[in-house]
DNA sequence: TGTACATCAGTGAACGCGCGTTCACTGATGTAC
DNA sequence: TGTACATCAGTGAACGCGCGTTCACTGATGTAC
């Protein structure tokens, strides 16, 4: 196989990058070099004619995974209150716990990150930036929205660690209960106020 | 150095697995042999004197790493709201987040044990007895206590995977409030009952 | 528009290195008498 | 209680293997004329 063309070689490295980025959520930024160009369909000889490094592509990855879940999160352009229980269902589904691959990258990465101590300056960047983001979009009133991210980061992580066991799937029917039932799920309730929530919400008169 | 005498023996073996249990939770299970027995005061060669292989170690280091916290969450004998607080006053703090080797095991092991899909049956074992352990000792009234501990784990996720940016104190922080301000933190307030809260707590009349 | 040639994306073998594991060896410990 | 000897915890070098990376090579692409 000899050369290829400009716009083919830039859709293989884009291909590169969206397998890492899956395969690093799905089983860590260990994943080899090796591999991930066999799945993307290449041999590992090209790798650092596109890379100059494996660190540069987890710092790729990562910055792509969030990148494509922010377009992925305004899909839900309806009313707030709508969204969030979209957003709560679907993150705390035995689907998003199995599939961590496609899943949110908050919960893929949280581990690497949090013994990488070094590089991927610019991952972590863009993770702080999701946590951030993730966050808004959860709150309700008074509520910022950071416990409930912890609370479904908390429980998928739960869910994925005790999966085979009846308890995996009590974390996650748990975590959704609380999250929906009460309306901001956990924050002060005092200090909440009606004025966001969607019209189909089982509140709670406190 | 010759033979080294039963007691001796013992003693080194029970270093190695103590040490594994800290640096698998601190840099994951893939801390290597060597560095393990190194850390140990020991050489590799020895290391199959004593374990089959280091799925083994791993095994026995997870498995003692809960051991030991059951012991130490015995600590607080009296009552049980004030027990609860000192647990997530401590789990939530600057100085858990940044010495996850002598830290809480659920949130060592997660990110290994959601990974790894094969080995570790006995690990998993004693990863679900701690999960509903530590649950049990956070439930207030009608809440079971697993919704607040997935908002432990995950705050604590999210603040290790930050560390560095504000956002990771402020993590911890508003999972804290969360959790003590409103008593139960997040399950259904109207469920709750008053009866087993400590008499320093700010409650809410909801 | 054709033709000659330089470019370079991708290949596959090889590099040094660290991994988990094995093994011949050492010599103090534990035991048989 | 002493003495002779077998046991075996720990050592350090070596094993095969997979890692990230390098490199000579290929040949279609892109370009200069």
């Amino acid at each position: 196989m000899g050369r290829v063309s400009q716009a083919q070689a830039q859709e293989n490295r884009q291909r590169v990058v969206a397998t890492a980025s899956r395969m690093f959520r799905e089983k860590g930024t260990a994943v080899s070099v090796a591999d991930l160009m066999k799945a993307a369909g290449l041999t590992r000889g090209g790798f650092h004619k596109q890379f100059v490094s494996k660190v540069d592509l987890i710092d790729e990855a990562i910055t792509h995974a969030f990148d494509e879940q922010a377009v992925k999160l305004e899909e839900h352009p309806g009313e707030h209150e709508a969204a969030r229980r979209a957003l709560i269902d679907d993150y705390l589904s035995v689907w998003h716990r199995d599939h961590a691959g496609d899943g949110c990258p908050v919960s893929g990465f949280a581990a690497d990150l949090g013994r990488e101590h070094e590089e991927a300056a610019r991952a972590r960047h863009a993770y702080i930036k999701g946590v951030r983001n993730r966050a808004a979009r959860l709150a309700t009133g008074a509520d910022d929205g950071m416990v409930q991210l912890c609370t479904m980061v908390g429980a998928l992580a739960l869910a994925r660690a005790t999966r085979g066991n009846p308890i995996s799937e009590e974390l996650l029917q748990a975590a959704r209960t609380a999250l929906t039932e009460s309306g901001t799920g956990q924050s002060e309730p005092r200090q909440r106020t009606e004025s966001d929530r969607g019209p189909d919400v089982d509140t709670v008169d406190l």
